[in-house]
DNA sequence: GTCTATACCACGATAGAC
DNA sequence: GTCTATCGTGGTATAGAC
């Protein structure tokens, strides 16, 4: 098996996979038929089916596509990171680096369609669909133990159950930040230029979540208190 | 004019704006049809239309019946926190804290359809149709006003464009954490009960986005160098 | 192995008969 | 009103042409 999708990418099925991920940015999986996609796609009907098996196969199809590289890249980084240090723990700020990286890149990709794919993914974390939310979690899942241990091992101290919910919060304020790029005019005042600059956005975003991860822990009574 | 939506909240008008909002909670705004939307509401076909005179307006109503409250509360929160300082700057914790308790509040209320409505407001702020974006812009608008005016009274050597970012980031955090409830699961490790506890999420999300707003400064030099 | 035309089945909406 | 025929639309399946 290939670095690669499993099947290779010929080009219906590029078309296909292309139409898909513009359409359901616009309406929605379940306001996409497969007429009107394949319409788009200028491919026969029965092409998804043959390519792709079934609607919710080409689903997974259209994110793993972009998600499985961006996803390797990230581990990549993180292998390159954890390399140089040899067995030293990593700087929190450097393995966001490498999560945030690989995804922030693609919002710069107009044409080829990565940012609308940064979009659609940013909607179905939200998704009323539960099929489609575990499918994006069992997508996500090798990253994400990655990048656990690594933050784990950054940060011994830190209980588990606030990391986790750091790493939540963190994963939220990117994926946010990414999906609704246009929303930033909801307060007012910045620079619309500036919303697709990838280096920019990092040098903002980064010591954002590194401050966040790193806020002084409640006392244990504070939560308890809570509770 | 009430503190109240503009229109009295007759039976119809309420069986219809709960309905509303599951259903665009499920199915978008598109995948609603009016006949569907009638027909779990119960009433006539014809109701959308004389009560709120399009599914455009029926949209907004569904927003503003939460939002506007909502928001009131989180602007009286602020009056009563800067009485209580009579002119002196708040501490930014509180200030994040009255703009974040009425919405963390709302996902308690899985009965009453507040959890739902919630859901629906996070997917809305990427939603694909300008207008709505716009929307849900211009009902946030007076209380981001207030609240961008707060922060700069509380944080006067933070460059504005800067504060903008931070309030984007700090904004996104919240919006996806309350939206994306059931993705927790996506890192692993975390009690299913404490998704819905408000003030257990409250003792978590502050203190994390506290600190992000707090984060050092980079050097200009470093904004510089990304662009 | 790839693509096309077409058929099938399920569903909801619609409209006419009663 | 209720029943029912019908139509449009949706996802899926297959047989056969390249």
């Amino acid at each position: 098996m290939s670095l690669h999708a499993v099947k290779p990418l010929t080009d219906t099925r590029i078309r296909i996979l292309d139409a898909a991920e513009e359409l359901f940015m616009q309406h929605g999986f379940e306001g996409t038929s497969m007429r009107t996609l394949t319409a788009k796609a200028g491919v026969n009907l029965a092409a998804v089916n043959y390519h792709f098996g079934s609607k919710h196969a080409l689903i997974e199809a259209v994110f793993r596509r972009r998600l499985d590289p961006m996803n390797a890249e990230r581990i990549a980084a993180l292998d390159r990171l954890e390399k140089e240090a040899g067995g030293a723990p990593l700087a929190p700020e450097a393995i966001i680096r490498a999560f945030v990286g690989p995804s922030l890149r693609l919002i710069e990709d107009a044409k080829g369609g990565g940012r609308n794919f940064i979009r659609l993914l940013g909607r179905t974390y939200t998704d009323p669909s539960r099929e489609i939310r575990h499918l994006i979690g069992a997508l996500y899942a090798p990253a994400m133990e990655r990048f656990k241990a690594a933050f784990e091992r950054a940060l011994p101290h830190m209980p588990r159950e606030e990391l986790v919910w750091r790493m939540h919060f963190m994963f939220g304020t990117l994926a946010y930040t990414l999906a609704a790029t246009d929303t930033v005019h909801l307060i007012a005042g910045c620079k619309p230029e500036d919303r697709y600059d990838a280096r920019l956005l990092e040098a903002r975003l980064v010591p954002f979540l590194a401050a966040g991860l790193l806020a002084p822990l409640a006392g244990a009574s504070d939560v308890k208190k809570a509770a």
